[in-house]
This record gives C-alpha cells, structure tokens and sequence, in this order.
DNA sequence: TTGACATATTCCCATGATGGAATACAGTTG
DNA sequence: CAACTGTATTCCATCATGGGAATATGTCAA
C-alpha cells in the first residue's frame, strides 16, 4: 500500500509546509475567506482549496457560507494530539535541570511499574544484554 | 510532483505512526538494537530497519555499533520544531482566559457572518471586508 | 437573465512511499 | 572455514499525493 492519507489524521495532515502555512494565517488573522488566504499565502486559488479541504476532512479547519465566500475558521483543538505527543519531548532540550528532574521522573516511573528485565535507560552508551 | 519525502523533514517522519512508535520506545528505553525494537514493536525486522532508516536519515536518531548489533537511540531535540510550532497553539484548548477570548472573537465573526447553527440573520452588522 | 466574482472539483501525470518477500551483508562463534 | 545471528538492502506492485490546467458550481448584482 502507499502512504498513509494525509486526511487519514492529524500527524498526516500537517505534515504539508502549505497546510501548515494556512493554519498560522488562521490562527493569526481569525477567520478568512479563500481569497483571502490566496492572497496572504501567494498560493493558487485551487491549491488553496484543496489544502482547505484536507485540512476540513481532519477537522483542523470549519467552513460556513458567507454570501458567496466560504469562511474558514482554524479548529485548532484537533491539534492537541499532536502537542500531547511532542510534549513528551520537551524535556530533552530544556536547560540541564528539568531534564535532569524529567529523567528522575521517569526512572522513578520506571521503577515503580516494576518492568521485568528492564534495562535502566539513560543517555549513555546502554551495555545492554537484551534478555 | 508527489508528496514531500518522508526524509524531508521532521514532519514528514512522525507522520507514520509506526515511527512514532519507534521514538516513544527509544525515548522509553533508551538505546535499543533493532532486534530489540522489532520483539518490542512487534514489527518485521525489514520494516524496522526502514523506518529507523528514514529516522535517521532526519537526524530524529543515530546509530552506533555494538558489535554484531547497531544500537539506535534518539536525538530528541530534531523533535523541537515540531513542539515549536504547536506549542502556538496551546491556548486553544488549555489557557482559559485565552479560550473564552478567542470563542468569543468567534463567536462575534460568526455573528457578523451570518454562521452555522444560532445564526438569526436579522441584522448584519458589518460584512467584513477583507484585505 | 446575463455577467462578474468566489470557490470547488476534475483530469492527467510524475514522484515516491509503503507492504511484502527475498536476499545480501556484517559480525560472532565454533 | 562454516554455521549462525543480526541488520540492511533490493525488487516488486500498489497507490495517494501534489502540481498544473481547465472547468464546474455557486452566489451576488444589475
């Protein structure tokens, strides 16, 4: 099979620079019409319309007639997926002290889950003797 | 042409969820061989090879011999303009003040739009104008 | 109705990604 | 050396994507 839909989910969808570009000017400017955002963006209107579109099939965007233009309006919350992810992350390039505390939390996690086997993980090189 | 290279950048490689998957795991466990990571992920050795391929060819994790084994372990911190750029978004569904803020500027565009839903169309306001 | 404007949809096509299977390559051990 | 384990690569078929261009649909205004 190809590659996973971009409408598939969010990870998908966002993975497009243009889409990403969209959402930002939503985000900044509030809810704009196409043309709007043809113009904002430099974009071809049937580009801008189909990113619009994948972006509606995920949820990122909302549409609602306005006379002879279509409002879209950023629906960032279907975005929090992808920001809980990341944000498992954050740790590892914040200065030296919250990483050091995140991985305290996380070995102490560790060690009160109790793994079987498992191998205590830190940055450094892991001798590692899988199982 | 077709879709940017999943080795294009960061976003174009979490977009499959098996190579998040791979992250979280070496991000739980620290460095991991590939043996590892396929038991673990319950992925074929050839699909796991593929993706840390596509990981590393980003720079999202690196590789070191341990003889016989090549020991995979991540580098986080290529995640940090993914978290950048939704940590924007944040307010949107965290910040409360922030929240009612933004619903009610959207609650106001709708109204003057003639929205979805509660839209009594009996006065408009002012028609946006655009630009 | 006609015309002008705004937006969406449809074709065609080259690119490249993925799943699957088979296989090549590398390192260890006997 | 050969046998074995661990990992990477290659080949193939399928298929969604995005670029471009043309066109269809929709809506207002005169």
């Amino acid at each position: 099979m190809a590659r996973a839909a971009t409408t598939s989910d969010v990870f998908n969808a966002i993975a497009e620079p243009r889409r990403r570009a969209l959402i930002d000017a939503l985000a900044r400017d509030g809810a704009r019409p196409v043309g709007a955002l043809v113009r904002t963006l430099r974009m071809r209107q049937p580009d801008v319309s189909k990113h619009l579109g994948v972006l509606r099939k995920v949820g990122i965007v909302s549409v609602s007639k306005d006379g002879q233009r279509r409002l879209y309006r950023l629906n960032a919350r279907e975005l929090k997926p992808v920001h809980d992810w990341v944000k498992h992350y954050e740790q590892f390039w914040n200065d030296h002290l919250d990483r050091i505390k995140a991985t305290a939390e996380r070995v102490a996690r560790e060690r009160a889950a109790g793994g079987p086997g498992t191998a205590p993980a830190t940055d450094k090189h892991n001798p590692d003797k899988e199982r």
